[in-house]
DNA sequence: ACTCCGGATAGCCGATCGGATGATGCCCGG
DNA sequence: CCGGGCATCATCCGATCGGCTATCCGGAGT
């Protein structure tokens, strides 16, 4: 044997998605679909059951666990699949945590069907595909240093997006305003900002906080 | 002819999304797929060339009109379909902007296939079908007035989130300061918020900001 | 053991914000 | 033809913010 066939194992939460992945991917001769899921828990137990090659995550399944923590699920089950993140967004927190979570690729929904077979195939042999407007991302980000925000700093960040002013922050969060100031400053500082709309703004759109 | 097949054409920048729907919807006795198109100038064509039953609308077109301008367009074609808006997204903003665009109903794309099935057929009779959730979010925003937000104020919150001071945002819209405050008062009524982050969070929340 | 970092706290101070109030001009739609 | 939304501008003023400097504590890592 060969040639042999690649087994792919869908894990997406929209059922319209896994339907055009597989109707995709099962027209292609070397490549078949031998499993699917809907959210984490499915995912594991049809990756452990089916064995494949590649499994294609989305990364935002509705309920618990996300896709990157579904993909270190399934990069620590025994002889573990390659995993290519399948998904609409790119933003650089979303590349890190995946690939961070040992993801081989990282392609968006928009790609054309040739792209997406590419990288299965890619994928599949062991090769790390990233879809070109992720790889200048994460370019981009490798050359600025890495912001990582404390929780509790994400806190403070939830508070401020709600519009809360310092006083109240600090009456919320149990701390003196001085602390919330302190933190504030931090955040300006990691973020590469220096006023609160900007902060909530950089935060979404690094998705620190969920719009 | 009884029973006449419902003639479906699939607008959606996504090929995978594409190739989902169409696998699904053709799976189905009474439903055929008879054209695709990846954006707005295609869609039209294809309408007009096709003359479709129900058209299935994404919001999200990659280029220049968006989903919600494209139903517009497509419903002034004569003899229009209905168009069944199929997205990711429920925010208040984009179902008021399709429902005004003339669609006839709204769908979110993580809807089970039966789900989707009924809404089509439904279209297709002329009835207004929506997502429960999106019809709670409608309920909602009918119970409070609707904010509309000037192209003036956009630009504005535009600058806020780039974290503009008020003399900053003056200078770079060739305005005075006063009138800048006096727009972010207007912002702040519309949005119901009392500060600059509240805002910036309500504008990308309503997708009035692009995160 | 020593250092680094996150978290908490404090005070100072100039710059800025946000609310209140009021006014002008334009253009659209009823 | 008038009202109303939009955009513009002006002042006043109290509240808040953001930068700066310094201290303290406890846990993680070297």
């Amino acid at each position: 044997m060969v040639e042999q066939h690649i087994r792919v194992v869908l894990v997406d939460d929209h059922p319209v998605v896994r339907a055009g992945v597989r109707a995709l991917v099962d027209a292609q001769d070397d490549l078949d679909v031998v499993g699917e899921a809907a959210d984490s828990a499915q995912a594991v137990a049809v990756v452990a059951e089916t064995k494949p090659d590649v499994v294609l995550m989305d990364l935002s399944l509705g309920d618990g666990p996300g896709g990157a923590g579904t993909t270190r699920l399934v990069r620590d089950l025994p002889s573990p699949p390659q995993v290519l993140v399948l998904t609409t967004y790119d933003t650089e927190a979303d590349v890190l945590e995946a690939v961070d979570a040992g993801a081989a690729g990282y392609l968006l929904k928009d790609a054309p069907p040739d792209e997406l077979f590419r990288a299965i195939r890619g994928t599949a042999r062991g090769e790390t595909v990233l879809a070109p407007s992720v790889a200048t991302r994460l370019l981009q980000r490798a050359a600025s240093p890495a912001p990582k925000v404390s929780p509790r700093e994400v806190e403070i960040l939830r508070l401020l997006a709600k519009g809360l002013g310092n006083k109240e922050m600090a009456r919320e969060l149990l701390v003196s305003e001085a602390t919330v100031k302190s933190h504030l400053s931090h955040i300006y500082t990691k973020l590469g900002v220096d006023t609160r709309a900007g902060a909530v703004a950089t935060a979404i759109e690094r998705r620190i906080l969920r719009p």
